[in-house]
Order: structure tokens, then sequence, then C-alpha cells
DNA sequence: TGACATCTACGAAATCGTTCGTATAACTAT
DNA sequence: ATAGTTATACGAACGATTTCGTAGATGTCA
């Protein structure tokens, strides 16, 4: 197991990954008391055990509290679901998502710097 | 039914709205056949009727094969998406997430114009 | 009219995601 | 050692999604 593709996170698995993204391996316990929802323990942990089934997740079990780590880093599975929302709804279409995505505001002078910044590589790029 | 906020479609409802989206109004027969997956024309007849009881699609039942409708446009749909995604894996920044689509490369140039012109406005009105 | 085609309605099965109760193993401390 | 705490494992229930078989209604046509 824990070989080709993964497949995509549920929002329940999502919500756990990012506790292993912001703050690195983690226990069940530890995951469960940074999730705020009103999950139960065991059902922190069985969804982290079948996330270790699907191969989203790694435990170290050579302590007696499990260690669990993700897999893949943060970009990675952002990039994974971004392919998957422009196939499934944008036509293939990478920049009509980044339009939509814009077009909601709320975007820092620091990001739109960013974002000029990737368009003049961009161009540069298909340009040559 | 059918107020209030609509549920995000389930991948099997995306594929039947994208044909709604890109032909218009259309009977089940019609749709089962656009898709060209393996799914019977009776799966595909039991899903428009619970996307009915969801409000996300509309139908004319004046005929004897009725006639569904998406009830969003494709725009809204997208807009609802992305910003789950971006609530969900973006910590809320549509940037971060545009940022991430365009990485993927596959823009053409008509796309990346469209882009900067969308920048542009974006900088003036903050900077204003 | 009768045979055939086409459509909706109904319901049931299979799978998946989420939840948690209970059992059991392992550690802690008296 | 014994009691209490904390961990994993297991399995079951529930709802949602996807699948489709079958029944029954409606239309067509020779």
């Amino acid at each position: 197991m824990s070989r080709g593709k993964l497949p995509r996170p549920t929002d329940a698995e999502l919500a756990i990954l990012r506790v292993l993204w912001d703050g690195g391996a983690r226990t069940v316990r530890e995951v469960h008391e940074t999730l705020q929802d009103g999950s139960g323990y065991t059902t922190v942990l069985k969804t982290m055990q079948i996330m270790t089934e699907k191969g989203l997740v790694t435990r170290d079990e050579s302590q007696r509290a499990h260690v669990y780590s993700a897999r893949l880093p943060r970009e990675s599975t952002q990039q994974q679901l971004v392919t998957d929302l422009v196939d499934r709804v944008f036509g293939g279409s990478p920049a009509r998502l980044a339009l939509q995505a814009l077009s909601t505001k709320k975007t820092s002078p620091e990001e739109l710097a960013e974002l000029r910044q990737l368009l003049d590589s961009l161009e540069k790029e298909s340009g040559s």
C-alpha cells in the first residue's frame, strides 16, 4: 500500500491534515485538542487510522501514543485539489479558476504584487 | 424547499450540471447520452431527481419527458466551490489559490492578459 | 386494439464518510 | 499488585452517494 496516487482527502481528513501541516507530527490527542470542533476522541482516532490505511498520513508507532505526520506537504495537496477543481468545474483552465478566485476581492497589495510577478515570469516563458 | 443555500454538488451531480450549463435545458435522456461515462439511464434519472429535491436543478413537467435546467448559473457554483476550497485548504486567501492554480502553467497569452487586467483593476481599487 | 417503446417513480443494495461505544492493552503511581 | 488513566483496536450504526432493477404510466403505430 501507500503507493500510487493518494485519494482526495475528505473534509474531516483535511481538517486533520491542516493541524499536521501547521504543527508538524502530532499524536491523536494533540490533534483532537487542536481541532476545536465537537468531534470525540475516538472519532479523530478512527479517521486518522483510516488516513493511515489510505496513505494520507504516516505514523510512528515506537511510542505508546502513535505520532502521525502528513505524508505529502501542504503544497502537493493544494496542487492536487486545485487541479481536481479545475478539471471538474473550470474546463481544465487554471486561469479561469484564478480569475474567479480573485474576483472575490480580499486580496492584499502584497499578494497582488506576488501575482504580478508570477504573471511576468509566465509571460516571459510563453513569449520566449 | 429550494430556499436558502444550496449544498455543495457531488461529483456525479457536477457532471450533470456541466451538461446543463453547456447545452441549456435537457431531458434525462439527452443528459444521459451526452455523459459518455458508463452510468445507466436510471442512474442519471435518479441523480437528477435527487438534484431536484436539493434544489440544484428545476424541472418542467409539462411534457412527458421532464425538462431539467440548472438552478444556478455556472459562475455562481464556481464561486461557491472556489470559496469553499479557499476556506478549507488555502487559509481563506483567494490569492494563494490563484498562485497555486497558475503555477500549473497551461495558461494562454490571452488568459494572462485577462489576469493582468483584473490585477490592474484590483490594484486601482485598493490603492484609491 | 394491441404490441412495443419510452418515460417516471419507487425502492433496494453497495459503498463511503462520519460518528462513537466498548474492549483491551499499556503505562503510572500508590 | 491493584486501581486508575490513557492509549489503540474493533465494530456497529447512521446518513449520504451511487448504482440499477422493476413496476407502472404514457405515447406511438400498424
